[in-house]
DNA sequence: CTGTATCCCGGGGGATACTG
DNA sequence: CAGTATCCCCCGGGATACAG
């Protein structure tokens, strides 16, 4: 069996998470990537990659996000299993976030767009600068 | 030297695109993945991956696509190097989007992502529901 | 210290109609 | 066929104030 045509599946129908007929509408592929495209997500996924850190942490770690940002994103990064929240019952009460398996593994895989935006940022950001130029 | 010491550059910094006190605000790296932040970007990058297609293909690819959004979205990836628009003189006139060599290298990266999300879009429901669960 | 609760604004994005 | 143009709505996201 040619392996070219395992590759005849398409990209599309892979993104759609199913073959053919599927409807895009509901698809699982799509609510997965969208859960991660919000302003902070992956840049909150990157920093919980290094290591655990608490909200105050956090909050100093990415000065520019405002406290209720990022408590709503931790909020929505944990309601779809990438991140843990452990409660000190200490006073004044302090939260550690943590990646999960699934978080750490959900960042191996957005790692490589990270890495190569770091990269070839340089290429996308002439590509805007030569585009813009032609519309001006 | 010790490869582990290489890995000790923070995963932050990297996605600041910068090492140490670099400026959150503007860092390219967040540029590029905004760029792809949208409710369509990825989604036409699988398309487009697949092979060339015209306007009114990619509409009956997409069905709940707004034609508007369906230009916007080309015409910010053609504007960030990731597609080339290419028309045809003929009448009525006919258009042919496709991928760039910096697109084909950027959707390298984005396909990790799409390829764990199918394999693992049950877990994050799963997390999802019973996250909800706890919240009622 | 770690959050909610409000208020508010800008922009992403849909529906529809019109043009080359 | 492949777009622009216009209108409009919703919600992502910032600022600020309050609470446990």
């Amino acid at each position: 069996m040619d392996s070219r045509i395992v590759n005849l599946r398409s990209k599309l129908d892979v993104y759609k998470g199913m073959t053919g007929g599927g409807n895009l509408a509901d698809c699982p592929v799509r609510e997965v990537i969208q859960g991660l495209n919000g302003k902070w997500s992956s840049l909150l996924m990157a920093a919980l990659a290094e290591q655990p850190y608490r909200f105050g942490e956090l909050r100093r770690l990415v000065p520019d996000i405002s406290q209720r940002m990022l408590t709503q994103t931790l909020h929505d990064l944990q309601r779809d299993g990438y991140v843990h929240r452990k409660v000190f019952p200490t006073k004044p009460p302090s939260v550690e976030y943590s990646l999960t398996d699934l978080g750490r593994s959900m960042f191996g895989a957005l790692h490589h767009l990270i890495q190569w935006a770091e990269l070839n940022h340089d290429a996308v950001r002439q590509a805007r600068a030569g585009f813009d130029a032609t519309q001006a």
